[in-house]
DNA sequence: TCGTAATGTAAGTGACACTAACATATGTTA
DNA sequence: TAACATATGTTAGTGTCACTTACATTACGA
């Protein structure tokens, strides 16, 4: 028996914007079943196009969900750089805002964040998402050099850096992953960030 | 066409020893081909047995999965407990002993490690792998007590933990999916690891 | 030794990723 | 405006997969 293939009615036999709503249908869909669970052919059903459709505009699987990855890496990024503004620079609570937004993105979106990060970089193409890895990084590496005063990232900065990183990194993925449920998470997400950024970077002044 | 189904010529019509070499099987190719590359079938024809077997021994593929997760959590908690025993107790290398190996095994079984959290405990039955993952958690907890003089682990104890596991954890997962290949990750893990180890608990003394 | 439960196979179902051949629209240029 | 190339859609496949049903073989306890 053929599953029903339905390409839905349409006004014309071209779509018109294929290619960015089966981007959108793809984005939800990895974030109401997650990445391991979504199918191209429901994306179509839920564009309303055939099954072969999105062949004309991806390689294939792959590559939509790298394109979904990557606006996620670049919305997370936003939203990180617009949290920083209202904080004086060279503060702590920059680097805590920054925290609180990463784990508030992973938490709000764990589909898509997780599609981020579960790639090994195995293809040449995820160069890009690399890239915009990378970026982010380097703007916590900034603000931290900036907390000891300094307008260039020394070793020392990029060391601490990455450990805040990895913190709220593993933070994020342990909260998504349901590993927290009990006494384990602390009540006070935005005292622990305190905590954290108060052990390794020196207070404001 | 059918694909070869080949059951391979077998002494007796039973196998003797399926359940375990159908688990072993997935295990090698989680760590082969990454958990969501993982095939009942090919763990079949890996085992020598037609594509039904597995099913009188596990409900799908999901459980044997499981099982594979739930063997590495025991393994990691083994190594843990095993790297603890040198050290001399309440000490900092304790603390550094057991993130040193928690990072030892999310990269040399990369696939398995995975596959322990990348379940957001949906089902029920996966209280299990929850329960064992609760038990490392626990070590870790009554070894930072030990660096305070406690017997008993307290809210500040439990926090610190906290702290501590989400940072090797966050470390293991930008590792495996590398996101570190340039000087992101700090040369010396060691370092870097007494380094979080001293900023979280106190000095032994 | 006989019957039952445990454990295997063959064959089939529907979902899926992806392809090839063909259909229809769009835009460019003569 | 006509003609053609190209972009973008569909239909109808192929092979793989997870899982089921019905049946075959074996182990083992009463």
């Amino acid at each position: 028996m053929k599953t029903d293939n339905i390409p839905q009615k349409r006004e014309s036999y071209h779509h018109g914007d294929l290619r960015t709503q089966l981007i959108e249908a793809t984005r939800q869909l990895v974030e109401e079943k997650g990445p391991d669970n979504f199918s191209v052919s429901e994306a179509c059903r839920r564009a309303g196009v055939s099954t072969a459709a999105p062949y004309k505009h991806f390689k294939h699987k792959t590559e939509m969900l790298r394109e979904v990855a990557a606006a996620g890496m670049i919305r997370q990024s936003e939203q990180m750089v617009a949290e920083l503004a209202p904080h004086p620079e060279g503060s702590q609570a920059r680097i805590v805002a920054l925290g609180r937004v990463y784990i508030r993105f992973a938490t709000t979106e764990p589909g898509v964040f997780r599609l981020m990060f579960t790639w090994s970089g195995e293809t040449d193409e995820d160069g890009k998402l690399y890239d915009l890895g990378d970026q982010k990084f380097s703007v916590v590496q900034m603000e931290v050099a900036k907390c000891h005063g300094r307008s260039e990232v020394t070793e020392e900065d990029r060391q601490k850096a990455f450990m805040l990183w990895s913190f709220v990194h593993g933070l994020s993925f342990l909260s998504i992953d349901g590993k927290l449920s009990d006494g384990k998470m602390p009540a006070d997400l935005e005292k622990l960030l305190e905590d954290i950024a108060r052990r390794v970077v020196p207070e404001a002044g």
